[in-house]
DNA sequence: GATTTATTGATACTCGGTATCATATGTGAT
DNA sequence: ATCACATATGATACCGAGTATCAATAAATC
């Protein structure tokens, strides 16, 4: 359990410790967005004696290795999503925070007439998307 | 000078308030994206005697008006750009921090794609593109 | 100009995240 | 196995963005 991030860990280098494999654990049973003070609460109720700074320090290696990725919500507040370290984005479902990927949709042709228009070189974009997951649309 | 701001915080039945008017200026002369706390230094440079509480309450304000958006910049943290009240996307300059608007450049058809792949209904989205503005990019 | 009500600024607070630093622990060499 | 040492840890203190509170002030309306 949570063997990519771990793995994912070592090939970064750096050492697989007993707060990371207890916090990477404990992400893979997280469903949808979380944010660090979730995170958090989840290792407080089991007694896991795990700092703050060592939540914060985690979600930032595993960020670096694109296995979490940092979003920030329509209200504003940040939360982490786990994904893979590919390029895609995500969707976010506004009712139970249930989270997807998507690959590319076809928005290179959107940044490209973007940046016909406006002159710009366009080198990153950032595309988040809101709604209603499949789950919460049947069951109403 | 301002008048924008002014005309639709009237329409929006909120008082016109010195500070209220100070701070409009401020923004006005502002170029590209700029942070609450960089309004805050603004005004105390020039010994207005704002307080932090009335700039973040403006900025609300005018967000709510949509003549000024919250963006998230790559970094993570939050800043503020004047634009108009109509939906549209932003451009940021990873140079010197400039921004654009374009308008919809056919992002429609790629959420959806994206929701055709996903199942979900997607009733938001957010759109942020980073890169050279066109000054930026002549300067070198 | 008086009155009413929204707005203000000071202060204190919350919350996400970071810096520091002495202690503990994983790891690679022995 | 154990040693040595670099890395990671957790406590604590700190920072910066944003919010709540509240008595004092100033727009708007009459």
């Amino acid at each position: 359990m949570a063997e990519e991030m771990l793995d994912a860990l070592d090939r970064a280098g750096v050492r697989l410790t007993g707060p990371r494999r207890k916090l990477a654990a404990l992400i893979e049973r997280r469903e949808g967005h979380f944010t660090a003070a979730d995170l958090l609460k989840d290792a407080g109720r089991r007694r896991m004696g795990i700092g703050r700074a060592t939540v914060f320090r985690l979600l930032e290696l595993l960020n670096e290795q694109g296995l979490v990725e940092r979003i920030d919500l329509l209200d504003g507040t940040h939360a982490y999503i786990p994904c893979e370290p590919t390029h895609h984005h995500h969707l976010v479902c506004l009712n139970c925070g249930a989270t997807t990927d998507v690959g590319d949709c076809g928005i290179e042709a959107v940044t490209r007439e973007a940046a016909r228009r406006s002159g710009f070189k366009i080198e990153q974009h950032r595309l988040e998307l809101f709604g209603r997951c499949p789950d919460c649309r049947s069951r109403n």
